[in-house]
DNA sequence: CCCGCTTACGTTTTT
DNA sequence: CGTAAGCGGG
């Protein structure tokens, strides 16, 4: 039996030491914000070895590569293991448990065992782009209007089946309206599409795992038998394909142990089943169930205003967040006259902490949609103070990067014809699309690959000499790097690549643009630098494939800058801020519009507020504006109907106003006494434009500075230095700096001043 | 092939 | 209002 001095269990609270200890059965651990869940997760993995159980006997899965990663670090802490390296996770040679994201687990499983469902090992994962490119292929091909059905809106359809495991087939079936069937003919084609270009998309992944547990009964023994104990992070979060995969895998030992927070359930709109952790304890009726309500992050302050604010939904499990931390700064609610005035607030207040000593890397914006990320970023440029947005356009998603992967896949599988046909043009070799026209037809006439028809390119009709010349070329240049992957790794054969195709030359074309494409090229070269060790080939096909499994998110520990963070709230899940600011809380924008006549999507947007306020630990401000521009008008909305929740005595309310104290009672009493239902019209009201402009020195700053920017005049920007202005064009300037850098830069925004 | 103009659109997105 | 994508002209 453990005793208290039991490293592994010491330090743990009771709950948390019940989940550690108590290792066979099900075990539902509800683990709210803050709770210490990834502690209790990882100590009970480390008793279970303790306790004799082989480390590969014991699979976790989580969502996120952060999760991953964080957990493996922690648990070779605990062990002391030294030589447990990654590498040998991958291998399975390890000493650590297999620990991933389900997508990373089950290309696992798919690259030892796909085969059996007749498919190729060596399938390549679509993306989000590349699935957009082939649906809109295949609405082509079914000769689909794009106005009847949106490439986008096809695929959403599709991913919605996947995620719920409804084949085509069974689709058709339910399938009533001629829109309907519409859709399923083109997710039966997609995945037909799919098949021939041994290719997966993310949701395959899922869904091809469970159909090989499905379809061969002995396979799925394997994997009963080898992962014995099971674990699943943010269980709220799964949807049914990914609960049918555990649930597999789990009848046999019925070693299951879910961890989730229902109340922090924001994904149901891309497929996650909330019912999943609901009604685990009916699956598995012996399940013990575990509550973690010790709170170590946020101050009680902070947990009651939360706390308040979640308990307006139903049904949910009775769970109550408690802290010892019971000192700590009021919630702060501030009402601000517009959408830039929130921005220039913010940006104050994060200062302002700095000053007290809160580095910025401890501070977060959250707001509801991108769209709001942009006037952050201006205030932040305008006050001279580092940033960094989360999300937006992936760094993985640019085109530059995608194109380099893409040679890679093609040097790797030359079968792999979406890449090919990526960079048979990058950089432009005059191949267009007459050319490739040509090939096409030819290919699919002799039953040909893209590649197997490039090579034969001698024996087409229709091309062009010039063409045929330049296509030689280029196989050419693929086939000597294909040798060249046999004996380098991936760093070098990348090295060798760009000079090959004289990459930087493409890139690199004197714009800002161009230079930032080249150093995302960089980019991307260092991290394959982590690569390095490895045999050659596998050093190319570990990067892709890690590559095609990471998220924004997981960069953020990686950056060392002190610099304030922006995201959305739906990406600030399991992080923490000693300063957070929530942004936007006004009817229409949060909740947004699009939530609010239906009771479900508005209980999950009291969740995404839940999650953004419990990511505090000290400091938390609430936003809202009178007035917010949106889609060109400007429109008055009421302050977000959350706010009514937050309890006065832990609130200060505060106002650029002096008639603010009158309107806050007003719509305080406006929402009691609508009992809390939807009023349509309340986020109509306009009011009259109002030009009153508060911060004057803005606009002083702006309109001087106008003048001293003509065409060949000095100025200084403070990171770049000194330089001359090419061209100008209205707020616009374009600055080529005594560096050699050139640059544009709004003039309203950059830190840019007249010499 | 690249540009600038027009048009459409506007929620969130682990992999 | 701001943006991204599509298209036609140079």
């Amino acid at each position: 039996m453990k005793t208290t001095a039991d490293p592994i269990i010491n330090g743990l609270n009771e709950p948390q030491r019940e989940a550690a200890l108590h290792i066979q059965g099900p075990v539902l651990i509800l683990a709210g914000a803050g709770s210490g869940k990834t502690r209790a997760l990882t100590h009970r993995i480390a008793h279970l070895m303790h306790e004799g159980v082989q480390p590969w006997q014991i699979l976790a899965v989580t969502f996120t590569n952060r999760a991953a990663t964080e957990m493996k670090e922690r648990i070779t802490n605990l062990l002391h293991i030294t030589d447990g390296t990654d590498m040998d996770f991958k291998t399975g040679q390890g000493r650590l448990p297999v620990m991933g994201t389900f997508h990373s687990v089950c290309v696992r499983i798919l690259r030892r065992d796909i085969e059996r469902l007749g498919r190729d090992r060596s399938f390549v994962i679509y993306d989000r782009d590349d699935q957009e490119k082939l649906m809109k292929q295949v609405l082509k091909d079914l000769h689909i209007d794009e106005k009847e059905l949106k490439p986008r809106a096809a695929l959403s359809y599709v991913g919605r089946f996947k995620s719920e495991a409804v084949s085509p087939k069974e689709a058709a079936h339910d399938a009533t309206t001629p829109h309907m069937q519409l859709v399923i003919r083109a997710y039966e084609r997609y995945q037909g599409a799919l098949k021939e270009s041994n290719a997966l998309d993310f949701d395959d992944l899922i869904l091809e795992t469970v159909r090989l547990f499905h379809e061969c009964p002995e396979v799925l023994e394997r994997y009963q038998e080898t992962w014995r104990y099971l674990h699943v992070d943010e269980y709220q979060d799964t949807n049914h394909a990914q609960y049918l995969m555990i649930s597999l895998l789990a009848q046999k030992y019925r070693n299951l142990c879910v961890i989730g927070d229902p109340d922090q359930s924001i994904y149901a709109f891309r497929g996650a089943d909330i019912r999943n952790i609901l009604q685990f304890e009916k699956e598995y009726p012996e399940a013990l169930r575990i509550k973690l309500e010790q709170n170590y992050r946020s101050t009680q302050l902070v947990l009651s205003a939360a706390n308040a604010v979640i308990a307006a939904n139903p049904s949910r499990p009775e769970k109550e967040m408690w802290s010892d931390r019971k000192e700590g700064p009021q919630i702060l609610v501030q009402e601000v006259e517009d959408e830039k005035k929130e921005a220039a607030d913010a940006i104050k207040e994060a200062e302002n902490l700095r000053r007290e000593g809160v580095p910025f890397n401890d501070q977060v914006i959250l707001y509801r949609t991108n769209a709001q990320s942009r006037l952050f970023e201006e205030a932040c440029m305008r006050a001279g103070i580092p940033y960094r947005i989360v999300g937006g356009v992936k760094f993985y998603a640019r085109k530059e990067v995608k194109d380099v992967l893409a040679y890679l896949h093609a040097i790797l599988n030359p079968g792999d014809t979406l890449s090919l046909l990526r960079i048979i043009n990058v950089p432009a070799r005059k191949i267009g699309d007459t050319t490739m026209g040509h090939l096409q037809a030819y290919a699919a006439e002799q039953k040909l690959t893209l590649w197997e028809t490039l090579l034969r390119i001698r024996e087409i009709p229709n091309v062009q000499e010039g063409a045929k010349n330049r296509i030689t070329e280029f196989t050419a240049v693929l086939q000597r790097l294909q040798e060249v992957a046999q004996r380098q790794v991936v760093a070098a054969l990348t090295t060798d690549l760009l000079h090959a195709v004289d990459m930087e030359k493409w890139l690199r074309d004197e714009t800002e643009e161009g230079e930032n494409r080249w150093q995302n090229v960089q980019e991307l070269l260092s991290v394959m630098h982590k690569y390095s060790a490895l045999e050659p080939m596998l050093s190319l096909t570990s990067f892709l494939e890690e590559v095609a499994l990471v998220s924004e998110v997981d960069k953020l520990s990686t950056m060392r800058d002190d610099a304030l963070t922006l995201m959305t709230l739906h990406l600030c899940k399991g992080l923490e801020f000693e300063h957070v600011m929530i942004a936007g809380c006004e009817e229409g924008i949060f909740p947004h519009s699009n939530t609010m006549y239906d009771k479900e999507q508005l209980e999950e947007e009291r969740r995404l507020m839940y999650v953004g306020m419990t990511r505090a630990k000290t400091h938390l401000r609430i936003f809202f504006a009178r007035s917010r521009m949106l889609w060109g008008n400007t429109q008055a909305n009421a302050p977000s109907r959350f706010l009514d929740d937050l309890p006065d005595n832990v609130t200060e309310r505060r106002s650029d106003d002096i008639l603010s104290a009158f309107a806050w009672g007003a719509t305080k009493a406006m929402h009691t006494r609508s009992g809390g239902k939807i009023e349509p019209f309340r986020q109509k009201e306009t009011l009259p434009e109002v030009e009153f402009n508060q911060d004057l020195s803005f606009t002083v700053d702006t309109e001087v500075n106008q003048d001293a920017f003509s065409d060949g005049s000095r100025v200084e920007h403070a990171a770049f230095g000194q330089g001359t202005v090419l061209s100008k064009r209205g707020d616009v300037v374009d600055v080529r700096f005594d560096s050699g850098v050139r640059k544009s830069f709004a003039l309203s925004i950059a830190p840019l001043r007249p010499l």
